[in-house]
DNA sequence: AAAACAAATGACAACGCTGTCAATTTGGCG
DNA sequence: CGCCAAATTGACAGCGTTGTCATTTGTTTT
């Protein structure tokens, strides 16, 4: 059967507490102690017990992942991410899926909080950019984390994992320039989203620096979905004087463009070069794959992850080494340009 | 702060054990105490604590979702579904992703319910379908539904909510040969899955009722991706006598075989008929939109996660009405026929 | 080498609930 | 009315941890 602290204890020849402290990483243990401790662990498989520890404790050893996002790969690589994190330190995750529209979510947050004894909370956009949630969460006192897009860390740069998409925009829009690009459309996301944003300013910084004029004709508004590439893409390439290149905000709406594209018949990348931005899936479900900036979501989470639990856990009284405490958390991720098949050379 | 149980033994001036009765719907309770309980149960917004619970009791009050797909959609609606029941029940989910490629997965479900106790399993395909995964699920004693495709339920109904593809992919093709098609092209899923064979079947049901002869030469084998939509659908169309429409085995590969045909310049649906499997995102991200077949996974998982509850319960001692307990849930799916823009009358 | 202090360890009571079993109440019936 | 079985209720001991605080052990200091 599953063992018990008691059974380390008994093995190790020491009181349950001293097990309790070691497993715990606390101080006050002799070297030798420790080792004895550890090695029974060893022998006998031992893992805490969850329920115990959260009834017990005053911390908890659970924490939530917040989200109201309809892109399931989005979502997916995020679970999965935190879910590593929390493997390795033993925690638990919550998850909590809300629809801003239909319901509260401060008031969901506070029910959550109230039911299940949290430690932490981690928050993804739109939640991570929205004001009154964030408020709410701070009031509750919870310790948590916001993954956003860096326009949105403010003065709250402890509690972010930030994404440069300004960065990355840069980035590929040179990608772009440097393939002789001249006229780039561009189709913007979501208005709510920070990163609609952050992108669309890489976006001009590049062109700035290259020289080349911004033409607001070319920078088409939308959402971060599949219809308005295609229709942002058709407003683009039905102007008399076309771009040669689009930058889409994301790789549904790069497909849709790459579809708009090919209704009309215009080759890709030889006539019209496209990109996206995220390297979802959806990237590779296109013909040809597409040139995007690979936002790496699975291991941002996991960062996300890690640093609320290195929150939750230095809030217990004694901690050992505070110093290095995050070594290993990047708290700023520049997506990376992935040059696939969609962009080429400028027809001249 | 939170209320507890004692709170509410004091307010309703009855023992704690009451109280505990009352809310695990044990009989022997006289319906005014019940009742008095009850009141005071709203009056505080009394939660049961879950970690005190698991600790305590025999039975514990968490599933776990075991899955292997790279479907996020699909993982996702999944998921969405049990938390649903879950939230019902008061129960909790532990989600638990993994790879049968690079782990043993029956060495990950032993270590899954020595660790944290768990009252059942929820298995999807492929596992649901592996009869490796099963005999061990049984052999740990766990009580598990496995949400497979009608052919796989074999002996073993009480534990399936059963997709019946075959049904769905008769349908489907009926109303392609309704609407004049002769030559319908099928473009088959991976092998490993029992739905591949079960969708297969139904369409060749549905040719012989309306007296067409199955042409095997029409029959693509392939998998249940992209990629292979748009190679089984170049294979098809590249034929002397191309068939006049395309049965895809799910919508990603219908997605791909719609992209294969605007590659060779034929119009959807005016020259070719192309339908799909899932009513996926997918199959609203393609243009024109896909005729499918809609899976109601959120709903299917729903009734998976409520059944597993039932059972986790009456095994509980004392079980009240355990006659019409599994009333509400359904145990087999057909996926309903969705008919939209990618199909039409046949040319000729 | 003893006193004084700090570090390490342990005993024991929670945590909020369920399970067991004993105590009490109820209702039926002679 | 009183007695007995059945139905209802309650007292209390865990479940496996952590937190508190007392105790023991080790290390300085003088």
């Amino acid at each position: 059967m599953k063992s018990t602290i008691n059974d380390v204890a008994a093995r190790a020849g020491v009181s349950i507490k001293t097990v309790s402290r070691v497993i715990n990483n606390e101080p006050s243990v002799r070297p030798a102690t420790r080792q004895k401790v550890m090695d029974a662990v060893e022998a006998l498989h031992y893992q805490p017990n969850l329920a115990a520890r959260n009834l017990a404790g005053t911390r908890s050893y659970t924490i939530a992942l917040i989200y109201d996002n309809p892109n399931a790969y989005y979502v997916i690589d995020m679970q999965n991410g935190i879910l590593e994190a929390c493997k390795a330190r033993g925690y638990e995750l919550l998850i909590h899926p809300s629809n801003s529209k239909s319901t509260n979510v401060n008031d969901e947050l506070r029910a959550l909080v109230e039911h299940s004894k949290v430690a932490g909370l981690v928050l993804t956009p739109p939640f991570s950019e929205t004001q009154s949630v964030i408020d709410e969460v701070k009031k509750l006192g919870l310790d948590y984390v916001r993954i956003v897009s860096s326009g949105a860390a403010e003065g709250d740069e402890d509690n972010c994992i930030q994404v440069d998409d300004t960065a990355a925009a840069f980035d590929i829009t040179k990608h772009l320039i440097e393939n002789g690009h001249k006229r780039i459309g561009f189709l913007a996301g979501g208005e709510e989203h920070v990163s609609t944003h952050g992108r669309l300013e890489g976006y001009k910084e590049a062109l700035q620096q290259a020289g080349i004029s911004i033409d607001p004709d070319l920078i088409i508004p939308g959402e971060y979905s599949f219809d308005s590439g295609v229709s942002g893409a058709k407003a683009l390439l039905e102007k008399d004087n076309p771009p040669t290149a689009i930058f889409a905000s994301n790789d549904e709406m790069a497909a849709g463009a790459l579809f708009a594209a090919r209704l009309m018949h215009i080759e890709i990348p030889a006539q019209l070069s496209i990109v996206g931005f995220e390297d979802s899936p959806f990237s590779r479900q296109t013909w040809p794959k597409l040139t995007t900036a690979h936002q790496p979501n699975s291991e941002i989470a996991k960062c996300a992850a890690a640093l609320v639990l290195n929150k939750a856990r230095s809030k217990s009284a004694s901690e050992s080494a505070s110093a290095n405490k995050d070594a290993g958390i990047t708290k700023k991720f520049v997506p990376e340009l992935l040059v696939r098949d969609s962009t080429g050379q400028s027809p001249a």
